[in-house]
DNA sequence: AGGCAGCGTTGACCTGGATCAAAGCGCCGA
DNA sequence: TCGGCGCTTTGATCCAGGTCAACGCTGCCT
């Protein structure tokens, strides 16, 4: 088993040192200022959610909270990746998605998170807790507004999956599927083509709705009609994107 | 072809009658309060979105607005049902949701609607022009608020659609969106047991991510093994709710 | 009243992906 | 260096649900 190493951000003093650049981000190291909850904030903005913040790390495997847990804490993905799933009582399990850093996570209807996270890659976080920053968002309704943003988003995101899940057979799903960990790789800033797939089959299967047999049967007849070549290190590289776009949108 | 029927909302003097109900709807004939994007709002605050809102009227089948057309209208269902879905090229069809009274609709990340919206049934709606709403939200952060609780709503249930359609099977699913239809009319003040089922068979199955054969089968199914009972009138009762859960859950 | 178009149901058959099984292939720890 | 465990790949077979087809019902339109 793993365990999370909690601390706090670093000292008071250090803290204030941050927030004097105005164009610091109080969540430590994360590189992705355009996707976080504490972007595009002003300076005051930033200070006071760094005061409420606390710096955390998890271990490959590390399950952040679980469905029904008390929510009573808000995440930013600061380096790595999370999954977030759900169970059926059988096992069977759905992943709804996977968080690159910048993304945002906790946000609950009731009062329980309503779907597990876990740690795919050993990943660094920051976490709100959720009293103080609900406190916050109505003192500043411009965070208000960015977090809304960002939901609206996941929901394109969410429907976007569910036209996957419902309607796409298994080439589609595993086009798409890399498409938008390539558009996501672009969209952080790195180069799209080799993509880096962080996620084991099993993972893969369980947010595409296959099994790991289908989505490595699928992967090699990919590889085998060129469209895509598989490297080392979890990297596969796009050798054809126009036809993996086409058979991604089902065009071909 | 049906056509929109779009009227201004009352003369303005009858609207300011309808304001000085403190707790009046300006969504004209919505009975969801609760529910509805206008609702637990200060006079103040309806009075303002009175005057930039316009009632309408769909009739079945009519598309109020298209996948990729200009989002520059947002909306919020009064009465009726209407289903958002997306297309791929070649006709598949997924439902993404359907829509009651007081549901919202038209939220858009860029500038174009990232799918489209039929009337099930024939509906009215009322109509907000995007520029000014986001307007009046900046003006009026508790509307903000309200709009992103039911965004998290709707993102909670769209992780329960992805669940359902990455992994569970067809019994499972039917007996999933009949608990949801019951669930939804108790919500909205309707008792739960004939359940209304107003959409047809096709639009069941493209929500399910099914055909319309499957779909009727398993009714048929549930049928016969008196789990529900088909009634006249696109209305299903249901017989043993706990024997439906048990399933819908996937325990049995 | 008749005809016809669309929906729902049912039957027969087919198939894509699941399931079951077994073999490679790192990778880590002793 | 070796052994073993977990992940991935590949093969063989199965089956839930898709596809194709036919028919009944209902409600329009003429």
């Amino acid at each position: 088993m793993t365990t999370a190493l909690d601390h706090k951000a670093g000292a008071p003093a250090s803290l204030a040192a941050q927030v004097a650049q105005a164009d610091m981000n109080p969540c430590g190291a994360c590189p992705v200022r355009s996707l976080s909850v504490c972007s595009a904030l002003e300076a005051e903005e930033l200070r006071r959610l760094a005061e409420i913040l606390t710096n955390m790390k998890v271990d490959t495997g590390h399950t952040l909270f679980s469905e029904g847990d008390g929510a009573d804490m808000l995440f930013n993905v600061t380096s790595g990746t999370m999954k977030l799933y759900k169970l059926l009582p059988d096992g069977r399990r759905q992943i709804t998605g996977f968080l690159l850093p910048g993304d945002f996570l906790g946000l609950s209807v009731n009062d329980t998170y309503a779907y597990s996270a876990e740690a795919v890659t050993s990943a660094t976080l920051c976490r709100f807790p959720r009293r103080r920053l609900e406190a916050l968002l109505e003192e500043y309704p411009k965070m208000q507004r960015r977090l809304f943003a960002m939901a609206s988003n996941e929901l394109a995101a969410a429907q976007d999956q569910m036209l996957l899940l419902g309607r796409k057979n298994a080439k589609e799903r595993i086009a798409s599927f890399l498409l938008l960990l390539s558009q996501r790789a672009v969209r952080r800033g790195f180069k799209d083509n080799p993509v880096h797939v962080p996620m084991s089959r099993s993972d893969i299967a369980d947010y595409l709705g296959l099994t790991t047999e289908t989505v490595s049967r699928t992967f090699t007849q990919l590889k085998t009609s060129n469209v895509i070549a598989l490297l080392e290190g979890g990297k596969v590289r796009i050798n054809d994107r126009d036809g993996l776009q086409d058979l991604a949108d089902g065009a071909a």
